[in-house]
DNA sequence: CAATTTCTGAACCGATTAGTCCAGAAAATT
DNA sequence: AATTTTCTGGACTAATCGGTTCAGAAATTG
């Protein structure tokens, strides 16, 4: 365990997690690990495991730090169809942001791991999974106070939304014009009406 | 150059994008990428380049490939909506196929390079675009055919199918199950009617 | 201060990486 | 068949990879 003062392992993932974000799995070496968690890399192993754990752990951190935190704006006491279209807005407006810029972080594990680490693919579908149970309940709110129609299905329409998502942050990677994301976001948000 | 009796360096290409495909760029070694072309070190070096080149080479292939049939589709003669519908419904279809679980090679190397990789982003951003605007035709055919009002935007609609088939072929790739994707699928195309 | 626990830096491992080079094999040309 | 062009296999860099090990530094505990 790490005894160096000052040293929060908290912390620590919270940059592994930050570094595998931006450069992939592959791309990131051990180096590149150690300096950015600020620790060596003998403790790194006592304390992660190898290279691949750290990445599966750094996925649950991403959960707690990203997911969980979308999640309860679609669980809050918000108009639903105000909580939906924040999360959407969110993405436009940070569109030059690093933060966005980077892609999420499920997807590009979906994208360089899935075919070949089935732990990994778990903890995407997982992420995913969280996702979508919270656009339904917020879309089940919004059928209550009657901005859905309640004849919808809540269930395919929270499908659509994560869907949705992921293909609206992946065209944002390749293009950064707000203006075509907003026409995207725009056609999503029409279909909740 | 390749001398060698039958070797053909379209074929070779196809191979070095099928390498790529699978296992992504970072992850495809160089033995990996000579023994799938079927040609030395030496003789790909002098015939594409670098690694990095042979990328790029292989990006502007899948847009032939790939994306060019499929933009064939949607400017076929056949009804606009049903050239949109049968897009969607390949991918459902083929989910179980080796093809489709390895995702889009366009998004898969937006997700893996797009950050560090101005060349392979543009690439990846022509590939969007040739998509969208054969879209766009097939919905303005769709117009004229009354199948799509009139009334809506044809651009938008367009980044919006070409983000929803990223986000569809993503979401598929963590999860395979055919039900969901259909959900995804259905709610996309009850935009257009 | 002394004893104990905890962490680090560096050396080290075998494997692999992208990329270069060239003598000689193989094909094409004559 | 002889010559010329073209390609290959393998040797070779220099660097990096993930991972292990351990003597000794540093922090904690007594």
């Amino acid at each position: 365990m790490a005894r160096q003062r000052g040293f929060d392992p908290q912390e620590a993932l919270n940059h592994a997690l930050l570094i595998f974000w931006k450069k992939g799995y592959r791309s990131t070496s051990l180096r590149d690990l150690t300096r950015a968690m600020g620790l060596s890399k003998s403790s790194l192993y006592d304390t992660y495991g190898d290279k691949r754990q750290l990445l599966l752990a750094t996925l649950k951190r991403y959960q707690d730090l990203v997911i969980e935190p979308m999640a309860a704006v679609l669980e809050s006491d918000r108009p639903g169809c105000a909580a939906i279209e924040s999360i959407f807005q969110d993405v436009i407006a940070g569109v030059q942001n690093e933060e966005v810029k980077r892609g999420c972080f499920l997807t590009n594990c979906a994208a360089e791991l899935a075919p070949h680490d089935s732990e990994a693919s778990q903890a995407v579908r997982d992420g995913f999974a969280r996702l979508e149970s919270a656009f339904e309940q917020a879309i089940q709110r919004a059928q209550v106070e009657g901005d859905i129609p309640a004849g919808k299905d809540s269930c395919k329409l929270a499908r659509f939304l994560v869907s949705s998502l992921n293909g609206m942050r992946i065209v944002a990677k390749a293009n950064a014009d707000r203006k075509s994301l907003q026409d995207v976001a725009d056609a999503v948000l029409s279909t909740l009406g």
